[in-house]
DNA sequence: TTGACAATTGAGCAAGTATTCAATTATAAT
DNA sequence: ATTATAATTGAATACTTGCTCAATTGTCAA
């Protein structure tokens, strides 16, 4: 990298270990990877969708009804979670029904629940800084 | 709910699905603290912190050199993972140490590795519609 | 007290994104 | 063919968010 690409406003204090974690740090293309899977799961629509589709399969109209949407907003939605590979789609008739594509996500928000749950009674440290 | 709050353009096909979906859905609460939390992992800034922190222990400008970010950058990005509790930091003198807090996150982005993965060999449906 | 440096903060801007609206495609029924 | 309904799509808009810049706080040393 060349010295007038550098554009962090400082030294590091701790190069050493500055050092050592570049070196055991992953390909940017795999955290951008990752970051974008969260990604889609960090939108309440998406996780009613993906919440709705783990107790049922469902149509279109019947997520829409259920989230009092339009179908239009939800179709949009379906298609990141299609992108995403978290839901897969049937065609029958005129109708789409989508359903959750794997248990991966019933995992993944199981330990965020537990997560958000230690939140609360661990406190917060928000305060102490 | 009054007639004139549904902004649905449609009926739903399966009435007793969504009723009985409805019923089971989660308070609306616990899904925005839930994607609330995913947004958080849902950007690469803040997954690089994360993935920083869980080798080593970093002062904000150890960071931003790692990263070649302004410590401007850095600290706002930190406060958005206190504000999610996911890291923790300690001052010593001038300079503030953060850490990973625990080891949900670990379990988490394995988790999403693992699911990131089988994307690849599994193949996509974005064709098939 | 003053100066220096690490870190935080708030305002503002630019880029990204969720929803709406209008138009289109796909399928079935008449 | 024509009509009707489910679903998708693209463009536009309103909202959200990440970074920059300037100013400020906290801590140490002289």
């Amino acid at each position: 990298m060349k010295k007038e690409d550098i554009v962090c406003d400082c030294e590091a204090i701790h190069e050493n270990i500055v050092n050592e974690v570049k070196k055991r740090m992953p390909k940017d293309e795999d955290i951008y990877d990752l970051s974008d899977f969260f990604k889609v799961l960090g939108d309440s629509t998406r996780m009613k969708i993906i919440w709705a589709l783990d107790e049922s399969e469902m149509c279109v109209c019947d997520i829409a009804v259920l989230l009092n949407m339009t179908k239009s907003a939800i179709s949009h939605q379906l298609r990141a979670l299609r992108n995403a590979n978290l839901v897969k789609f049937r065609r029958e008739g005129k109708t789409v029904y989508y359903s959750l594509k794997d248990d991966h996500v019933r995992d993944i928000y199981e330990i965020g629940m537990e997560h958000i749950k230690e939140k609360y009674l661990g406190g917060h440290n928000e305060k102490d800084i």
